[in-house]
DNA sequence: GCTGAACTCACTGTATACATTGTTACGATC
DNA sequence: GATCGTAACAATGTATACAGTGAGTTCAGC
């Protein structure tokens, strides 16, 4: 096609290829358990099977999809299991946060953006806009976790709440309407700014876990596939 | 030199790559900051370019080497930051691994290899042998974490581990003979064969700060770089 | 002597070629 | 009819080819 193997616009076609299938993979246009041959790929993203290779590569580290030898890439399903354990990693990942964040100095700038995450979602739950509360509830925890001056840990936590993330969007109908959690977040914003480091960790994890314990009910309702495709002996 | 692209042993050259690539790194045989060329190491590792660098994919999404555009690849430099960041979220998922642990059911077998662990350990101390010692602790650390029955925070909680393990061999030299710690590792054995994961985690939990403490201070004392070689702006 | 511009060279990113091997389908035998 | 063996096919794993690009180097101008 191109004549040559141009890096389109500045990044390289790795990272195309990884952020295009990440984001695919998020928002569930590429569902679990879809499936796929690097060749199908390469020619969708218009680009040849070595940057899709390394592009699945990073993908598969992250948990998002598995390669199976000589089945192609597969998106990973989503098992009751992996929401209980992914839950439970991240609620104590984002207390660790909320502490951090509470223990020291915030600038009035990341208050604002904390203040203004706990708006939107107040906005859109008034409006009954359930896409968009998630969206900025989704921005609130993300905030928490990137501002808590701790690299490492955010990195993770991240990987852990996009993979959540995922599957929240696929719950969401299902939900009851989530009044408190903005009670919750503003309390934790409060604290934060009080700099109480042990209410902030406290409060969020409380949160979390009841976000879990919902999820939990959900998932298990929605009758998930147990395993993940292993073979079954 | 063999005709054929053929893979070894049953395991691809990737994995191959991957895996001696790993060792190295984390036993320090490849220290902190030694850099090459993807060539280089596909002629050490006698395969091509390709699965060497699909293997430092992999590394690079494990923290441990970072591949800059046009100067090769290099393994990732300890800085006193990342110490402090990495034992920080190490300690919330083992405690959490801990508790967890100590919450369900755990064999007679599960508890001989955590007994053993430790028996290790104190006979390594006794002979002085701090290299014995320190691998009898790394095996415990990662008891705890492969038993705790949740597959993502162990697989996580891993990653983190083994690169604590990297400097932790380094500074091995410099540490005062930890005698505190066997007697809490015994401690936290004793919390989980009873169940009880309040005080298994608070153990475990003041036993992983201490250790953070200790380290931080060897390792400020031993004036590691503070950037990984960012662009100094 | 120093600064800057042009050039070179080597390393990487991407494409492509090719052999291996798992899978599947078909046929033969029991 | 079922089961096993075989053969063909297709997807991957690995190697290799190739062009672009940036870092270093050299040379000229000030």
């Amino acid at each position: 096609m191109a004549v040559q193997p141009v890096a389109a616009d500045r990044r390289s076609m790795v990272e195309d290829a990884y952020e295009r299938l990440r984001a695919k993979i998020l928002t569930n246009e590429l569902p679990p358990g879809y499936s796929a041959f690097e060749e199908e790929l390469a020619l969708e993203l218009g680009m040849s099977r070595t940057p899709v290779r390394e592009a699945l590569i990073r993908l598969e580290k992250e948990g998002l999809v598995e390669v199976v030898p000589r089945r192609g890439m597969r998106v990973r399903q989503v098992t009751a299991r992996d929401v209980r354990e992914i839950n439970e990693v991240l609620a104590c990942l984002e207390v660790q946060a909320a502490e951090r964040l509470a223990s020291r100095r915030v600038s009035t700038d990341e208050m604002a953006q904390l203040e203004n995450a706990i708006a939107e979602m107040d906005k859109a739950l008034e409006a009954e806009d359930m896409t968009g509360w998630s969206a900025a509830d989704y921005r609130f925890h993300r905030l928490i976790i990137e501002l808590c001056g701790n690299g490492h840990l955010a990195e993770t936590a991240k990987l852990f709440l996009d993979k959540a993330h995922r599957w929240r969007l696929l719950t969401l109908p299902y939900r009851a309407k989530p009044v408190y959690s903005n009670v919750n977040h503003a309390a934790v914003v409060e604290a934060i700014r009080r700099g109480d480091a042990q209410t902030a960790g406290e409060i969020h994890g409380a949160h979390k876990r009841r976000r879990s314990r919902e999820m939990n009910e959900i998932i298990e309702r929605m009758d998930l596939p147990e395993s993940n495709g292993e073979r079954p002996a």
